[in-house]
DNA sequence: TCCGTGAGTTGGAAAATCAAACCCTCCCCT
DNA sequence: AGGGGAGGGTTTGATTTTCCAACTCACGGA
């Protein structure tokens, strides 16, 4: 039975465990713009420098970043996305999509990301398979393991 | 000019601040699944509390839950999501399909969503304009404050 | 009256954050 | 040969947060 104190197993929170902690995605947004030095983190994403190099650390173990030297004598380093890191960039999209939206009314935005296609980039999340895009309404959640549940369908 | 210490300015780090804190997209995860009451809140997330009473105050004054009373004598409220809330769970859904691949293989997942198409929600997160998949190599980042900058296309 | 449930609040110890200063290696300039 | 950066961190000490357990308060039921 499930004993006092274990949460729900989920992919949600595994993530989490890995990029949630306060300023982690922003590295990965640096990162993703190419901007991997130590000194262009610490003034682009405004973190203290011990913590930033605790979450370097941390995100070059758990695979999304790799630390590479750019140059020796002197030695330099630079982070880049792996390719899982590189994969978690449609989320920092999305997350983009949605602070412009809900916390800028959609103007004025401090960054435009632009498509290959010409257009500026609004990122959609669809389904895979019937490729529409993703509204609660046409969500079920289905827990595999026992003992967790989902209340009803959502009432108005 | 930029004084020392003022970071990006960015709609993600914007978000971050909102939903970026321990727990919250976690309380956003349990709200969306209708669990919202705080005791259900607490066993399923695993999370003190306190720091619980403290995330759902910041996100109802920050419009993405509601607090609502599903009893009156005795008092008993129950927490939902607002409009911006429910726009989150595709942020949640990315997430959780990029931790579904990277972190447990595809294999074993604690959860699965079903879309109302029939099959397994395999969330893809696409460009609105041209329909296609987003992926890194296809994006180009424009700032549109003076001072910052991205370095250069993704090099191999 | 006593017990249990829901929804928190309180208190104190433990851990994480912050800012500033410091360190080390190298390069360049004179 | 000396001085001054730049890059990439680490150290130190004060401030905040977290964490956990215990406590509260308002009911409702047996």
């Amino acid at each position: 039975m499930a004993a006092p104190k274990d949460p729900r197993p989920c992919s949600i929170a595994d993530a989490l465990a890995i990029v949630g902690e306060k300023y982690s995605l922003l590295v990965l947004r640096e990162v993703c713009l190419g901007n991997g030095r130590f000194d262009q983190l610490v003034r682009n994403i405004g973190a203290p420098r011990d913590v930033l190099a605790t979450r370097l650390r941390r995100l070059v173990d758990a695979g999304v970043l790799t630390k590479r030297a750019y140059s020796e004598r002197p030695q330099r380093f630079e982070y880049r996305p792996t390719q899982a890191g590189l994969e978690l960039e449609p989320v920092l999209m999305t997350l983009k999509e949605w602070g412009d939206r809900h916390l800028r009314n959609g103007t004025d935005l401090p960054m435009v990301v632009e498509h290959i296609c010409g257009n500026e980039l609004i990122p959609v999340v669809t389904c895979r398979s019937c490729g529409a895009p993703v509204r609660h309404e046409d969500l079920t959640a289905h827990p595999q393991a026992e003992g967790w549940t989902v209340s009803g369908p959502t009432a108005a």
